[in-house]
DNA sequence: CGGATGTCAGAGAGACTGATATTC
DNA sequence: CGAATATCAGTCGCTCTGACATCC
């Protein structure tokens, strides 16, 4: 993870440049090229974030499960909801948990009502952890960089388009 | 790797309700809805693209080699290009060639002038595996669903504009 | 009983660091 | 000599599958 192989600035595009072989010699390449893009910018993103945020002892993956806590009404979440919201396995949610509690960020709590459920909360280490992370994340703007807020907008609502039609949400 | 957390479909969108929290409490959040949505959009793509190619025994890492060694004019490239081609770790290479050629798809050549490099060939396996693979992929549109060609072409001039800012190329 | 919830053990692919041999 | 190329060993964070105990 983190930095990478962000040494080499190309003269040129490669992936724009394999875009244009793949339509000379396959043909139409628009997803082809949007699905590389996706793949590296994705790549940027992450370590750019995962940069900023391991001063912080934190990944992006522990970052968004501590957002995700921050935002419950009650101020706890059952693990199953975690993993609904982020979209992860139930066994990543325990391994996420684990290190959040190992390091004092959240506790783990019996659900009053359910004894199968365990709930999550964040302790008060937490929560000020949270606050200088965000500080951090969004000084860095998440590691954005190039593009206006309204262009900003315009890639959420597409590939919030994409995200429905692979059946992420209704 | 693969399926995932996919079985669930929310009946609202988890990232757009975080977003909107997000703005509520802490400011603007153009940034952070717009990762979000590169971080779980590449994590879709990549499950549905592996899902696809694993009848074909390879994953998008490898099937990424294998298309920009098909894309060389004189047939092979030194590893150190192709890390840079595909902006990955020198071991990355090194282990992505290791498999390649265990399957038979690559070959390692010695450069004839410079013996410290190594060059990649596809072999005539690697060629028809790549074609049966590039069928299945285009045929599932590398799992891009939802958007027109022309979306599809915004998106992908608003990411190269990302990795243009972030340095990938000049 | 069947279904839901969380955990554990084990595996895998990818990416990193640090050290090393070889060659230019 | 220093710089470049590739490899190897080890590590790490994340995710998956399959099996399991527990509880509704």
């Amino acid at each position: 993870m983190s930095s990478g192989a962000r040494n080499t600035a190309l003269p040129f595009d490669p992936i724009a440049k394999a875009a244009q072989t793949w339509s000379e010699r396959i043909g139409s390449n628009t997803s082809m090229a949007a699905v590389t893009n996706v793949m590296r910018v994705q790549q940027i993103l992450q370590a750019t974030v995962d940069d900023v945020l391991k001063p912080h002892g934190l990944t992006f993956a522990r970052y968004e499960a501590l957002v995700l806590l921050s935002f419950s009404s009650r101020g706890s979440l059952p693990m199953r909801l975690m993993g609904e919201r982020l979209q992860l396995h139930p066994t990543s949610i325990t391994n996420i948990v684990d290190r959040l509690e190992a390091d004092g960020l959240a506790r783990r709590l019996p659900h009053p009502n359910d004894r199968r459920t365990t709930l999550v909360e964040l302790t008060d280490a937490g929560r000020e952890r949270l606050t200088a992370a965000t500080t951090a994340v969004t000084g860095a703007e998440f590691g954005f960089v190039g593009l206006q807020d309204k262009e900003l907008a315009e890639l959420t609502r597409l590939l919030t388009k994409v995200r429905q039609a692979a059946g992420d949400f209704e």
